[in-house]
DNA sequence: CTGAAAGCGCTAACAC
DNA sequence: GTGTTAGCGCTTTCAG
């Protein structure tokens, strides 16, 4: 590998100088072309280590996910698009749900000297957070907040999701409506129950401790919970999956139990899959607009890493939709392809 | 943030013996302690991309998939548990089945430094993977081959994958038995029709043209393809699907055709996903051995990047496994639960 | 407009 | 066992 020592050299410039013309400076026409010949011939890559060591900047962002499933994926993939338009390149790693190794990832990436981070937290407490803020590194949270602290993030209104998911419930008629919730010390998962609770209590409706359950996102559980729910005496008639994890859980239950959707128990999910669609039946559900997602958080943070803190702390809360389909009506019948969005 | 001087400053040693406390190198117990104190006191945290520069060494290892889909990302997951074991982390990205976006991830890669790269190539021509090679950075190949190309690799039996499959149909007594190929000029898509073919001529089975199909593995391709078979005079009585994408786009279209499986039509895809399972019906299907594939890889690129050439190039052949649902078998009837993987 | 030179923070000979 | 010192490859004053 050629050093910009070599170039140099053979340009008969001054390493200076060829520092310049990769960097895009003034030089004069002549030299620059001489120079960027030599580059050629030489086949000279600047190295980005040397470079990073002396201008603190990797350009290199991380993005620290819960797990590596399509929702968080999908909104992987368009950070990364925008981001590289940029200049910047992404390294997603995985928390598994689990705040300690959550912690480990931002170190790491810390230590790799990133530029920013986006992290979808794993716990509503805990404020290392607000430290690499102080420490420099923009931050901006993804689809779940951090209490107590005031920083940039980009969200999805939970509790209305939920809020139209149980509502489209009642309104078909169902009376005993269950639900499964995700994990409570995540703000979605809290914010979903939210959803739910209110609508009983804006239609005043009696909440039943007995349908509802709390999972921890995982497909394990909502495989689980459906199973318990369904032993009941008094199942319920319909139920409301915090998330798409535990929506294929429950649908698994199901299956095996031989229960029919939505004649025995009306489903309606959360996040949009392949599967919302191919399951059978097609699930009605609440879906987050996860290319906003992306865009608005890769925007924001590349916003923060070129010094403009404007509008700092910025929070987005962005609208899901309730896509309605035979899980919770019978007569429901796909008459269009719907696209994949990846 | 403090610098190993600082370090040997306030514990009244030399910057040497700083890195030697840090590399676990030999130092008086004394004065190790002291250092640790003092590290700990001032909080120090060595810098990773000095000492990058200095060593040549980045501890990154790059992975490039054509997609963030579930069968590369759990893949992706066990690599990464494997190399953050061994004190490597991992960037994952795209290339889009694209083979210049891929090269263009690989130079981003090969910039970065990393010290290892795994990689899915998108094309079975073009080796500028020999070139990583001479460069002196380990490569290993994953899923697929680049021909004429004597390197590392991690693949599977292909050929005999698809064979089990179509094996299968006829064994059920299908006689017009389609296929959905995928991109041809990727070894697994090619091995696969492979495999399709040589059951015809082992069973000594005319070959129908009319329904062979080539789609590029992407869910549309699928759908799409899905839709001409069925709307043949002559439809197939059954399909074999090359891989997960596109089978989900050909349930998609048979689910608007209204089209019953398996009386109409029997089906089996490849690779296993929870809609394999959740769809309707559940999907016979090839179930590669995704934690192997991941073992194999990440550990034989550890094994390279430690030096360690002894076996090269070593090729990995793993197999592929039917597993028999009721798209193929209309008896068929799940009875235990098949336990989520990732 | 260009060159000389001083580091960025660390490691690794090489001395002592 | 520990210190001195010369870089790793680049950017960036500061002169000229």
């Amino acid at each position: 590998m050629p050093t910009i020592k070599d170039v140099a050299a053979k340009a008969g410039v001054s390493t200076a100088t060829v520092s310049r013309v990769i960097n895009g400076e003034k030089v004069r026409e002549e030299t620059k072309e001489k120079v960027i010949k030599t580059i050629k011939l030489l086949g000279y890559r600047p190295n980005q280590i040397a470079r990073s060591l002396k201008t603190q900047k990797t350009h290199t962002i991380g993005f620290v996910v819960p797990d590596y499933g399509q929702f968080f994926m999908q909104i992987a993939k368009v950070v990364e698009d925008i981001l590289n338009g940029y200049g910047y390149s992404l390294v997603v790693c995985y928390s598994d749900e689990n705040p300690d190794r959550e912690k480990a990832r931002i170190r790491m990436l810390t230590e790799k000297q990133v530029d920013g981070m986006l992290v979808v937290p794993t716990s509503d407490e805990d404020n290392y957070i607000m430290e690499l803020n102080k420490r420099g590194i923009p931050v901006i949270l993804i689809d779940r907040m951090v209490k107590d602290i005031q920083t940039d993030c980009v969200l999805v209104d939970n509790v209305n999701g939920a809020y139209q998911a149980v509502e489209h419930l009642i309104t078909k008629g169902y009376q005993r409506i269950g639900v499964i919730n995700g994990r409570q010390e995540v703000t979605t998962g809290e914010e979903r129950y939210r959803g739910y609770l209110r609508v009983f209590e804006d239609y005043n409706l009696p909440i039943d401790r007995d349908i509802i359950r709390f999972g921890d996102f995982s497909t394990e559980s909502g495989y689980t919970l459906m199973k318990e729910l369904m032993s009941l005496q008094n199942p319920p008639e319909a139920v409301f999956i915090a998330n798409c994890y535990m929506t294929i859980g429950a649908m698994l239950a199901i299956k095996e139990m031989d229960i029919k959707v939505p004649e025995d128990v009306a489903i309606v999910g959360f996040d949009d899959t392949e599967l919302t669609r191919l399951s059978d039946p097609p699930l009605t559900a609440v879906v987050q607009p996860v290319r906003e997602i992306g865009e608005m958080a890769a925007n924001l943070l590349y916003k923060r890493i070129c010094g403009d803190m404007s509008d700092y702390p910025k929070m987005y809360r962005l609208k899901a939709t309730l896509v309605v389909r035979a899980s919770t009506d019978p007569g429901w019948k796909a008459d269009i392809i719907e696209k994949k969005g990846a």
